[in-house]
DNA sequence: GGCCTCA
DNA sequence: TGAGGCCAACGCGCA
DNA sequence: TGCGCG
């Protein structure tokens, strides 16, 4: 490897690195450098061919025999490398702060020569000896036989230098150094915040959103004590935490004294201690000076607390979190489903767990499951629950899911490629997509056998700030209208604020004429409610009105299926009624995954009829 | 949620 | 090993 | 010519 992959990464008109430098001959030398980058890890150099052979090392090398530490192996870093300490400008490769950690001179195990070491490097074995100021005696790199090849493993040998205690790089590190690392990642966000009185709140992180740091009265701290919040930022769960906000030193600190809610399971009735000692695993991970855990509950003055560790609570939290993450497979024939953190509210305040998502879902998958037949499927992913963002999906990677799973490839004339849609033609499917965090299940209204024929014409009643009672008023006209033209039509809540009206059609039309035909529909519909309807896709010009959606009826829109849960507070369901149904006292979120099998088990299944019904447009216009 | 990439 | 990134996109009315 | 929309 010649040092072009080096040269390669960086602008040297902006990074003070060196770009070149030659090793002198009688010694070989090494150098430990503290890389407090985008993630903060250790780079392990070892001079050869007058080149510092270089690893990436996540956790830093270990004195302790019983650590294997991973290391990754990089580009080849050029001999004056070793020496360089300091800044990497933002928005240069690598940017942030090097510090050297330990150098000195090593040679090969065995008295073996440079050459051994080159054939060691290619066989992904070196024994070497390290005679730095911290690292010294024999270590040992190993290539590991993963199909990563460039994973190795760090491993110190025994001898009179190894240690047997816990051993942690950061304990060797000055507060200084690590100081200059962490301003360096704050200092491009914000700058200093005047000293403010100390406050009790509570803190609010997530996977994916943004921390929140509340005070007890309310008032939103996340702005005044933004390093707090980005420290907080790197705590990679769901957590409510309470605590006590101050300053010492000119820094803003959180000292932490309980945990209230983790990985969306609210945990207030947990036993203090167990809280706490789930604290603690968290607060140590997070390994952040501004955020200290805090043993005592809510002291005056708090001492910090050495983490040490304390068994009995190690195990105990441990226990807990294996029982908050529940994994079950269901076996289809052939079709085996993987079910994953079952116990995972993914309604935090309802508290409903996906388990009990997946359970609702198999209880309605043969009322479900017809409306979804060969129909392409648009997947909108919650995988962290309704509280936390989700993302759409629709191009399925077929080398990545079960060899089982049916999809449709429809090409795409916008992105002039071929999309592998799923299709969920059976119950195995049905609960795999929901473990991936399919709350709502949204198809197309074709086939993708005929992806241009829709099977239905869709009125879609979206109310904005409008009474219930208005939209089943203007539901029951539109009924009247359909009714007059001999159509027969079906309706559903939409589970969110709205309903759906479902016209079965032949299979002979587009999208345009089913479009213009709910258009009409919609018009008439308007004549007779202009003043709470409105066909306008401007939201600005449809307030406090009913939205008389008719453009949902086109090639890739997707609306929710009948029976299907949506993400909304109270995991309502898209409820499929009988259009006597439709009378005051009637409401969307009367229906949820509680209730509709009690409600399929006394009303049947209202849409089961669905299928045999084929209305013709055409006909209908003429009447 | 799961897989890939990068250090 | 561990963190971060990625995972959609129709076409039409309007400024 | 681009943005917003569900
Ligand atoms: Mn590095
Ligand atoms: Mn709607």
């Amino acid at each position: 490897m010649s040092l072009e992959k080096y040269k390669q990464k960086r602008d040297f008109s902006k990074t003070e690195e060196p770009v070149g430098g030659k090793g002198k001959r009688k010694t070989l030398s090494f150098v430990v450098q503290r890389h407090h980058a985008t993630s903060l890890h250790y780079d392990f150099r070892l001079e050869m061919e007058g080149v510092l052979k270089s690893w990436a090392v996540p956790k830093g090398p270990s004195l302790n025999p019983a650590d294997k530490r991973l290391a990754m192996m990089v580009e080849d870093h050029p001999f004056d490398y070793g020496k360089f300490e300091g800044e990497i400008p933002a928005g240069n490769y690598g940017a942030g702060v090097v510090s050297i950690f330990d150098a000195g001179t090593y040679t090969a195990l065995d008295k073996g020569t440079e050459n051994d070491l080159l054939k060691g490097l290619h066989d992904g074995s070196l024994k070497i000896k390290l005679n730095g100021k911290i690292l010294k005696g024999e270590f040992a790199l190993v290539r590991m036989k993963t199909s990563e090849q460039n994973a190795w493993l760090l491993i110190k040998h025994k001898d009179e230098y190894a240690v047997t205690k816990k051993f942690n790089i950061e304990d060797l590190v000055s507060k200084e150094v690590k100081k200059k690392g962490l301003d360096f990642k704050r200092k491009k966000k914000e700058p200093r915040k005047p000293e403010v009185e100390p406050d009790d709140a509570l803190a609010y992180t997530s996977v994916k959103t943004k921390v929140k740091l509340i005070s007890r009265n309310g008032i939103d701290f996340s702005s005044r004590y933004k390093p707090i919040v980005e420290a907080l930022a790197g705590i990679k769960a769901e957590a409510v935490i309470d605590g006590e906000l101050v300053i010492e030193d000119a820094l803003p600190k959180f000292y932490v004294f309980d945990l209230l809610s983790l990985n969306n399971h609210d945990i207030r009735d947990m036993d203090l201690l167990k809280r706490k000692a789930l604290l603690f695993e968290l607060i140590k991970k997070l390994d952040h000076p501004l955020i200290i855990y805090s043993k005592h509950e809510r002291a005056d003055k708090e001492e910090e607390d050495v983490v040490q560790e304390q068994e009995g609570e190690e195990i105990e939290s441990r226990k807990e979190t294996a029982v908050m993450e529940t994994d079950r497979e269901e076996q289809y024939g052939k079709k085996i489903v993987k079910l994953t953190n079952l116990n995972k509210l993914y309604w935090p305040v309802e508290k409903i767990s996906k388990g009990q998502l997946i359970d609702y879902y198999k209880g309605v998958s043969e009322y479900i499951l017809p409306h979804l037949k060969d129909k392409p499927l648009s997947l909108n992913r919650h995988p962290n629950g309704i509280a936390e963002p989700s993302f759409f999906q629709k191009d399925l990677d077929r080398e990545k899911i079960p060899s089982w799973i049916k999809t449709a490839p429809l090409y795409s004339d916008s992105t002039e490629k071929t999309i592998d849609y799923l299709v969920c033609n059976d119950e195995a499917t049905l609960l795999w997509m929901v473990n991936l965090g399919c709350i709502e299940i949204n198809p197309w209204l074709s086939s993708y056998k005929k992806p241009e024929v829709p099977l239905f014409a869709v009125l879609d009643l979206d109310p904005h700030d409008v009474d219930f009672n208005e939209v089943i008023a203007v539901a029951k006209t539109a009924k009247m209208l359909l009714d007059q033209m001999n159509i027969t039509a079906f309706i559903k809540t939409s589970g969110s604020k709205g309903l759906h009206i479902f016209i079965p059609v032949s299979p002979i039309y587009d999208y345009d004429i089913t479009k213009e035909f709910i258009h009409y529909v919609g018009q008439m519909v308007f004549e007779r409610h202009p003043n709470t309807t409105s066909l306008e896709r401007s939201p600005a010009k449809r307030k406090e009105r009913i939205y008389l959606d008719f453009l949902q009826n086109r090639v890739g829109q997707t609306i929710a299926a009948p029976y299907s849960v949506r993400p909304k507070p109270g995991a309502t369901v898209s409820a499929p009624l009988a259009w006597d149904e439709l009378k005051a006292g009637l409401t969307t979120k009367g229906f949820t995954l509680f209730n509709m099998g009690q409600r399929l088990h006394e009303r049947g299944d209202l849409w089961k009829d669905m299928h045999l019904v084929k209305n013709n447009l055409k006909k209908a216009l003429t009447l």
